[in-house]
DNA sequence: CCATCTAGGTCGGATCCTGGCCTAGATCGC
DNA sequence: GCGATCTAGGCCAGGATCCGACCTAGATGG
């Protein structure tokens, strides 16, 4: 343990102690901080004050520990624990669903922020290992880099990267980001291009070489007011996506259920079938999907579903027949 | 803003407001936090003399912001970061692979104890509609109860809880927990049943209604050095697992790419096609995995999983025969 | 009923903290 | 190049805070 010998300091250790799941003795507490048991007290009594409910066992075998209360106090991580965290934030960001996307990845850029290297190799090593298990995606988008654009959207700061666009020619870009919106299942950033001088929208799986400039420009205002709607509007000539439209033999809770969210439109034939609605951009994903509920089910549209299925299908059944 | 009375207040909201990916002018902090800017400059000290790199960018259009140092700063999440933290978390839990599983529920158990309790039930929603997304699992575990359990094994407490063991009779148990340990693709509990004065071991996805009874007792001895190793020998006997042996037509290294994390073994056969040695628990798991491939590949093992990729390929392709 | 723990009042002296004022150095825009 | 604007940090004096020591009260478990 450190010198403790100011006071913050000694808060900030005494919250890490308490955030591990176990009782502290005063006692300990004082000796881990190398001050009276008195002064653990009033340490104590002022992180109550600043709202951070410190629990208290009375009795013998009693002990402070942290509980819930009502403002998040600051999480003390260790490595492991971190590089955990920034682990899990990447795959929840790179397969986005839920509506809490934007919540992830402001998490995750404030993580990166602040994440000393040396976790920053692990938490790279651990998320090549877990990405490809998730292969779900054709193209997943690389967490770190979208952490960064999130930081460059934040700071309000410009951004260089380079471009593929959909043609499959390459530029270099300078831009002034605005937001990332997640669509689909893909992220987008849009942006102000200082350089073509008009809005544009990039999706980020095509972005590389990030590069946060440094430059603070303050933010230039949108030519309409929602970002979401500029994007969603714009967004389908750089996503081609399939609409399905599939019969399931299957009570629609429990395809609901099965499905999880954004299952896009489920309509109830009779008690044991069901319509399913949606959209995806893979066929794969769509397939498997379909094909882990478990249940019969008739595909309408897209033709192309269909096709993908009957590869599927004779795949599974060549797979099937034993061969020496 | 509150007061910032005290210095120890001032610096965690300082902490807070740096961990924001942009730049603060000192002018704008001190105004923030209520006190002259030499403070600032001061608090500013105190930081880095804590160990935290608050870098500056000098001249005209300067301000400080967090950098990555040495140590992990105490991270200050706003209600929906810490949401979308604690949800990322479970479904890595619920998911585990990679090897830092350990990690995760920790992090996961030291998040649980201080969240809101408001937070909690937004946690639990957004866990409900992601969870059956990824239905891989038969029976997923619930990641709170795991938390839970963690929070008890890492403070030797007492754990309560009902179990439905494998011929499916339910019992109370009263256990002192000892370690969670990943095997396979489940969380296994290892702990010393109190009633029945001997070590047992409960699948956690069996476990329901876990009480900590707050009780605190010490340690006890296992009668074999390592954990793992105990359960990994009474395991087999829990999770009935599938042994799989499959060509398949696509190089060693690709394969390897696609399988991830865990894929079992590998051995190249010539430079296009390899086989695969594996286990896994679930017939559907394997069959969805082997189909994501994209590749063909023949399965020659175990009998069961030809069977299951006859129905699914059946039912692919009678699902892509359209009809009205 | 006693040991052990939390809870909290009081006090004096040492320490620290603050704001104001100063100079120095870096950087950017004009 | 020059001035504006920012960080950096020394110095000082008055006031607030902090600390340990010592005390009593209350809760709890063996």
């Amino acid at each position: 343990m450190d010198a403790m010998s100011t006071p913050s300091a000694r808060l900030l250790s005494l919250l890490s102690l308490l955030q591990t799941p176990r009782e502290w003795p005063g006692s300990e507490l004082a000796d881990r901080l190398g001050v009276s048991p008195r002064t653990v007290r009033r340490d104590v009594d002022r992180l109550r004050e600043l709202g951070y409910p410190v629990e208290a066992s009375m009795g013998a075998a009693g002990g402070y520990r942290l509980a819930a209360g009502k403002a998040m106090p600051p999480l003390l991580l260790d490595d492991e624990e971190a590089v955990a965290i920034a682990v899990a934030l990447s795959t929840a960001v790179g397969k986005p669903v839920s509506g809490i996307e934007q919540a992830s990845l402001r998490a995750l850029a404030k993580l990166e922020q602040v994440l000393p290297s040396r976790l920053r190799h692990r938490v790279g090593a651990f998320r090549a290992a877990t990405e490809s298990l998730f292969t779900e995606s054709a193209t997943p988008v690389d967490p770190h880099e979208l952490a960064v654009a999130a930081a460059a959207v934040a700071g309000h700061e410009r951004l260089r990267f380079a471009y593929q666009s959909g043609d499959g020619s390459r530029t270099r870009r300078l831009v002034e980001p605005h937001r990332l919106v997640l669509a689909g299942r893909r992220w987008y950033l849009l942006a102000y291009d200082t350089e073509r001088d008009d809005w544009r929208i990039f999706r980020v799986d095509r972005m590389t070489r990030l590069q946060p400039t440094g430059v603070r420009v303050p933010p230039r205002e949108l030519p309409e007011k929602d970002a979401a709607a500029f994007v969603t509007r714009r967004m389908y000539s750089l996503a081609p996506t399939y609409e399905v439209r599939a019969t399931l033999r299957l009570p629609a809770a429990q395809a609901a259920e099965r499905l999880g969210a954004a299952p896009g439109e489920l309509r109830s034939i009779d008690e044991n079938s069901c319509e399913l609605h949606g959209r995806a951009d893979t066929l794969e994903w769509l397939a498997s999907r379909l094909l882990m509920l478990g249940c019969e089910f008739q595909v309408h549209e897209p033709p192309e579903l269909l096709a993908h299925l009957r590869v599927v299908g004779d795949r599974a059944l060549r797979a099937a027949v034993p061969r020496p």
